[in-house]
RNA sequence: GCCGUUGUAGCUUAGCGGUAGAGCACUCGACUGUUAAUCGAGCGGUCGUCGGUUCAAAUCCGACCAACGGCGCCA
């Protein structure tokens, strides 16, 4: 058995093969019928006739619908009439399925796709957003595994609060309660006094009743925390991971990238390194150049990060934000304790916030005090503040929305596109 | 949490007070080179639900349900 992709090359003509798949197409006149057939690798027309069959055969095969599954054996012929422009003349076959009435067809609406989600998967726009975020996932991985970093496994039920807020999902938990991890940032400086280098793959949850184009409640957080190295040197790193995920995309998915209608020439300019504008610089560029109503002061809205990264065509950070638009762990900038050494990663093209990281409060005593002015019981972060007692040491990390990565490298209009069984707040089907 | 939009056949939709229409899908038929083929026929609807106004409601009004979109919050 071949897959399409492989046997879809000129030094196959005229040979015999096998192949397996669904239904993509089907034409017929009569005595001749097309059949589109779609594996995971691609698709190829095959004819089927009374030239290579008997009369039963071909009045089968005509009557197939999409979607139905089958394995077909066969010549392949080089042919500039076939939509790949190689061809299967059919001499046999074995039908696994006829469908009667395949739900998902063009012209869809959105609340359709949805619901159907689990057979709009088969088609070629999804399923190159799949293989697409399938390297990006890797990627990820990949250019930390080759740079001295452990993968790391947080929990996901627990009993601590990240940002110590009211965005937690409530679990039922033996007569207690516990909540579903938010962010693994807190479980990550842990392991740093033993690895130095870590970070994860892992769900997040927030209950957050967001209803924009990218907010899900459930999402891939990529998060890593990193021994001995300043907010600087962290934004160093993320700019060359950035670099090297979006190089893997174009080395890997010319083909996926196309059907989907990205501009390929806009993701080779994705090299590092990024601007780095500090918040209060670009409340005046905001102002000044472009003419935005913004004062120092106020967070980055939808609007504002739109307005502001279409001015870009590369990531921007945006560091030093005033230390009250930010949460208690978050360093002061010994310079300038008004300011926090921070970092937002904005995509370009209008898709805003991918990233954010910065360099943690190490000091034992500065912690206890941002602790105190949020209201933090000290009795639940025992296990955080320990690690300010024994053996502390400066360390940064970041946090990095994939779905939302997803979403900008491919150009995408809703998060729920760049993501198989999206998550929302009316959605958990399929 | 706030604001807005939409629910008509399996899907996409027209109709917006007077007998519910089309395209796609599916079924049957014609066609030996189709490119989401074409042509002919057929199947398919308690117009989201409940209530109200009216001689008459898919159409007007109200409530509810569902979904989608925008803001805030964030990744």
């Amino acid at each position: 058995m071949s897959q399409i992709k492989e046997i879809s090359i000129d030094s196959m003509d005229g040979k015999e093969v096998s192949v397996h798949g669904w239904v993509y197409r089907i034409r017929s006149s009569g005595k001749l019928t097309f059949i589109v057939l779609r594996d995971s690798t691609g698709i190829i027309q095959m004819l089927s006739s009374t030239r290579s069959m008997s009369e039963e055969q071909h009045k089968e095969l005509s009557s197939l619908t999409i979607e139905s599954s089958l394995e077909v054996s066969g010549i392949i012929h080089k042919d500039e009439r076939a939509p790949t422009g190689y061809e299967i003349e059919i001499k046999d076959y074995r039908i696994y399925q006829r469908n009667e009435n395949y739900p998902v067809s063009k012209d869809l609406g959105e609340e359709f796709m949805l619901d159907n989600r689990h057979l709009w998967l088969r088609s070629r726009e999804f399923t190159a957003v799949m293989k697409i975020r399938s390297t990006i996932f890797n990627a990820f991985a990949e250019f930390y595994n080759t740079n001295g970093y452990y993968q790391v496994q947080p929990p996901i039920m627990v009993s601590t609060a990240t940002e110590g807020g009211s965005t937690l999902f409530k679990v039922p938990f033996f007569g207690e309660e516990v909540s579903l991890s938010q962010s693994s940032q807190f479980y990550l400086e842990t392991f740093i006094y033993s690895l130095e280098k870590v970070y994860t793959i892992s769900p997040s949850f927030r209950a957050e009743k967001s209803r924009t184009f990218r907010h899900l409640t459930e999402y891939w957080h990529a998060e890593a925390e990193v021994a001995w190295i300043h907010n600087e040197e962290m934004m160093d790193i993320e700019e060359k991971m950035i670099e090297y995920i979006v190089a893997e995309v174009v080395k890997n998915n010319e083909e996926e990238l196309k059907i989907l209608g990205r501009d390929i020439e806009l993701l080779k300019k994705i090299k590092a390194p990024f601007p780095r504008i500090r918040y209060s610089k670009l409340m005046e560029m905001a102002k000044k150049d472009w003419g935005l109503d913004l004062k120092y002061g106020d967070d980055l809205g939808a609007d504002e990060e739109r307005a502001i990264t279409v001015h870009f065509d590369k990531p921007v950070f945006v560091t030093h934000f005033p230390t009250e638009l930010k949460t208690f762990y978050h360093l002061p900038d010994p310079e300038n304790p008004s300011e926090i050494l921070c970092h937002d990663l904005l995509a370009p093209e209008g898709y805003g916030e991918i990233v954010g990281g910065g360099e943690r409060i190490w000091d034992l005593k500065q912690l206890e005090e941002r602790m105190e002015e949020y209201n933090l019981p000290k009795e639940d972060y025992y296990w955080y503040l320990d690690l300010r007692k024994y053996g502390s040491i400066p360390h940064s990390g970041f946090g990095l929305g994939l779905d939302r990565l997803c979403m900008w490298i491919m150009k995408l209009s809703n998060i729920k596109e760049a993501i198989p069984y999206p998550r929302t707040i009316r959605r958990t089907r399929p």
